[in-house]
DNA sequence: GACCAGGCACATC
DNA sequence: GATGTGCATGGT
């Protein structure tokens, strides 16, 4: 047993479950994957709520508000002009690609709907990954902040490691199962929001140090 | 009032 | 390839 899975199974044990990602479908998920680019999950819950309020929250509604408009309601969310953009963009892709369609979706070969993402302007390593993962259950591990402060801390991954370095870490450690990769990035969340502040050099609360 | 939050694209060297 | 900057709200 590695490192990696050790760390896991500590958490596990003393976290249970998470249940991510929070959010009702998976197309919620998408869109929160985009609005919650370095930005907290709160206000990314506003702005979801503003779309739920108005009846918006589904592919075609959302493509067919101009830019402006979308842009106003997902205000609390932050950035929100380039949020706008980077939301009508994924829409884009995803209505001319798939109608629209999650199950079409999911039907792509994982890499290559990874690098059809990532060709999206506004979507990056992080916001693929997490739609992939949490939206589709396709087994790929999504990466963070979080992650790659608490990993590297604890000198698993080099201080400045890439995205796909510290992905590297997951992939040649754990078995490539969606239901695991899930449950580990989100417990990760979990004690980054609690114990891993930025300011602080080392995690000086955290009682799981997988040690 | 400063600092931070579940990134990303783009400019410049 | 590395480094710097703009994007913006709301909570602590």
């Amino acid at each position: 047993m590695n490192r990696v899975k050790r760390f896991y199974q500590k958490l596990r044990r003393s976290l249970g479950p998470q249940n991510w990602w929070p959010a009702r479908t998976p197309f919620e998920v998408m869109v929160g994957a985009v609005l919650t680019q370095n930005t907290s999950w709160k206000n990314v819950e506003k702005a979801i709520g503003n779309l739920r309020r108005k009846n918006l929250l589904g592919p075609l509604k959302m493509h067919a508000l101009s830019q402006r408009k979308l842009a106003e309601i997902i205000r609390p969310a932050g950035y929100y002009n380039i949020k706008a953009k980077r939301l009508k963009n994924f829409l884009d892709f995803f209505i001319s690609k798939y109608q629209g369609n999650i199950r079409k979706m999911s039907c792509v070969k994982t890499g290559d709907l990874r690098r059809d993402l990532l060709a999206v302007n506004g979507i990056g390593p992080e916001t693929a990954d997490s739609i992939m993962l949490y939206a589709l259950n396709k087994p790929v591990f999504v990466v963070d902040a979080y992650t790659k402060r608490i990993f590297s801390r604890h000198n698993m991954i080099k201080n400045n490691a890439t995205y796909d370095e510290a992905q590297e870490l997951f992939n040649k450690s754990l078995k490539k199962n969606f239901r695991i990769f899930n449950e580990y990035h989100a417990l990760l969340v979990k004690i980054g929001k609690e114990f891993c502040l930025k300011n602080k050099p080392k995690c000086s609360i955290c009682p799981l140090s997988p040690r």
